[in-house]
DNA sequence: TAGCTTTTGAGAGTTACTGTCAGAAGACAG
DNA sequence: CTGTCTTCTGACAGTAACTCTCAAAAGCTA
């Protein structure tokens, strides 16, 4: 699911939300168009050329924009791509899970609920993005690295939750096994088109890696 | 350790070996000075101003080669940094494990093995890479990709010798998870001055998370 | 020494990105 | 609805990492 960054966050929340919370002003409504039309005509150059034979400079054009504007919604090419709004959603789905929990549930559960969420709105589009995600390599190392800006901002989560220091080794090779774990499984999920319920996979995934680990 | 590819690699084999191995032509040795050149003229350069303000054309005037001659020796300015022998001795040392041994423990020691050589020979730099892979997010991001390369290699030779599908869940979550774990743990290890014992670390680690997943 | 192959440097081109600036276009007060 | 104030936009110039091509230089081989 690429967990990453928010985009260049106009006021604040995620462009769904956004749309549907009413009245905005004809600025604000123009951004979000704009966005919207950047996003759109990129996917479309993506899908009929490819990523990387798509230039900046044609999207821009496609979507009727200069270059100085494409960059001003989306810092890199690769923002198109990635910026989702994964963190603030699973970071509320880990503060909202009861006390005594077992922590990798507790991770697993917050991962699997704002999942499918955004499965249940935007399915292809996921789906698209992990296709990127395969086969482009420039977009798998920028996901990579918001990975592990999530599994930091988990890190601390759970140290509040714990009292167990947020650098320490135990908190951060846990929370990077599951992250790594949660990361596999969509990309597999992903690769036999989405058909499977992802949260029986990750489940047995988790399940399955336990066992090795205990022997 | 940038689990990574190894350079562009000129007959085979690594820098070191080669250095060692003998007579080799002329055109070889001067290749290999040419390389050596660059690669401590760069890192120099790092040192002083850091990577992302020191310019492949400023590396190629310091190492008095042509910035065209740079990038043959390196594809990208980040293969600086990354390039490694890593995988081809992990590969071996999978290789080399006892054939009933639990899959944790062998990948677990296929892992340190080479560790322990590496960091014999050339601590200080590892140290050094470890440190620009914690502050420059591009290498980062490339260490990373290197690193789901070294996995997928990995689940091929467990897959061998399971045989597990290689491109099940079960052993891409179960390699997915050591990796992540070996990974934070040397990055842990690098962060505090590389002072503890690497295989300590990783034995730990591996334990705890082998507990937290088992609850 | 002569001829073949590899390596090198020069130079031109592409692309992602950065920074600056003037003008256009919403927002807002009176 | 007019003038002012703020924000958004496009044009332009610049940088840095690559890529490609080609001719000269240097090592190799007979």
């Amino acid at each position: 699911m690429t967990p990453g960054n928010s985009p260049t966050r106009t006021p604040a929340g995620s462009e769904l939300e956004e749309l549907l919370a009413a009245p905005l002003g004809l600025r604000e409504r123009k951004k979000l168009k704009t966005r919207r039309a950047i996003r759109s005509a990129a996917f479309g150059l993506f899908r009929d050329q490819g990523y990387e034979a798509t230039t900046v400079d044609q999207i821009a054009a496609a979507a009727d924009v200069s270059p100085s504007t494409f960059f001003r919604y989306f810092p890199t090419k690769e923002d198109l791509v990635i910026s989702d709004d994964y963190d603030p959603l699973m970071e509320s789905g880990l503060r909202a899970r009861p006390a005594g929990e077992p922590l990798v549930a507790s991770v697993r559960e917050a991962m699997v609920g704002p999942l499918r969420q955004i499965l249940a709105a935007e399915r292809d589009e996921v789906l698209l993005r992990m296709q990127l995600y395969r086969e482009v390599p420039a977009i798998r190392a920028r996901a990579l690295v918001e990975m592990q800006r999530s599994s930091a901002m988990m890190c601390e989560l759970l140290a509040e939750r714990t009292g167990l220091p947020a650098d320490g080794l135990e908190l951060r090779a846990l929370v990077a096994a599951v992250m790594a774990v949660s990361s596999e499984t969509v990309q597999f999920w992903a690769e036999r088109g989405g058909e499977a319920d992802l949260a029986d996979l990750l489940a047995d995934a988790i399940g399955s890696v336990g066992r090795s680990f205990a022997q």
